[in-house]
DNA sequence: GTCTATAGCCAGATAGAC
DNA sequence: GTCTATCTGGCTATAGAC
């Protein structure tokens, strides 16, 4: 029972810490407000995770592992190109959409401290273009696709479903509408990327 | 010769706070380094600002009036969407590489504080969809360019050419490229960049 | 206008009882 | 493991001399 106890604060913390960390970064943050959505007093958050640093620290892995392998799944399929393109897209869009703080969190924390990055790389499950760039290679030379290195092809991808949730209050405000509409939006988006991509790069 | 010490001054400290509050954001930054960097000492920051809030929203401004103009010109200009698009991705490339931290800048204090933008939405110079509207309305009904709505096109065109900037360490780290070659990697996309949305949306 | 010194507060971290 | 109480340091902001 004492160990089950254990893991239930441990993951309580966490879950706070989370959402905390996510809407105010790591300098914004407050122990206190951790605490205080974790249902336990400040003194606790320092037994199980010693600093606010470590706590961070184990905040932002968890978030990294939930990102790699949304990444992971377009940089080794087996499929063809725009198969790729396709499933990536429509899961991506609906996987943010149940995270929308997550990719503004990762790239803010990053460009606060690049080194971080370091940490991760370790990591077996990193992501990383070696395959993907042979498909790319592989079907530019068949003639489906036209010429294109897999490096820009996969930063348009990236930048194409990420950005929209980044930059949301500014998108919002240069296309002058609301929550509703920019909901709507990116309900569309779930198609009209994969088709925006595979409209310039296919051959006909 | 006492007010050009004034605004000379004022000048060095908004300056120096526009590099700390890039650098660090609003809850990371500090006073004390703010005024090391403006070589005075943290009295007169507020002397001249009144507080850190103050001092941060001149900032914010500041650097939001940088934007704006760039955006009015791929909104507001009377060529066709193809020359737009082209010197919009030109333009934009390289002025970025010149304020790397401005676009990372606003997005993340606009998530942090989304009402923010409402002091802005006052502006005249403020952005807004209307005539590019228009344009790709007309475009599309002549059959120059596919159908597309203006909004989605507009934050394709936006994603594309900022987002490899403030996801830059995850790019590094995914592709797997050092400095030198993310440099690189940005410079063919003053061109690459306007091509590959051309492609999508061109009819032929 | 510019400085030094300091007030006043608040956050992270720890001590120690239970 | 969990709590209350407290230490300690650092930060914004101000007072007041020059």
């Amino acid at each position: 029972m004492k160990k089950g106890k254990d893991e239930n604060t441990e993951e309580q913390i966490l879950e706070a810490a989370k959402s905390v960390f996510q809407a105010k970064g790591m300098d914004g943050a407050r122990m206190q407000e951790i605490a205080d959505k974790a249902g336990i007093n400040k003194a606790m958050l320092h037994y199980y995770f010693r600093s606010k640093q470590l706590l961070f620290e184990a905040v932002f892995k968890n978030m990294f592992s939930l990102l790699a392998p949304q990444l992971n799944a377009i940089l080794n399929g087996d499929s063809s190109i725009e198969d790729i393109i396709k499933n990536f897209t429509f899961n991506y869009i609906s996987f943010i959409s149940e995270h929308p703080y997550l990719p503004n969190f990762i790239i803010q924390e990053l460009n606060r401290n690049p080194e971080f990055i370091l940490k991760m790389k370790d990591n077996p499950g990193f992501p990383n273009l070696v395959k993907f760039k042979k498909q790319v290679e592989k079907e530019v030379e068949k003639g489906i696709i036209k010429p294109i290195s897999a490096e820009q092809l996969f930063i348009n991808i990236f930048a194409l479903n990420v950005f929209p949730f980044v930059a949301k209050p500014l998108i919002m405000a240069f296309s002058n509408v609301d929550n509703t509409a920019y909901e709507q939006l990116m309900e569309e988006r779930k198609t009209e990327v994969a088709n925006f991509i595979i409209n310039s790069i296919k051959n006909t």
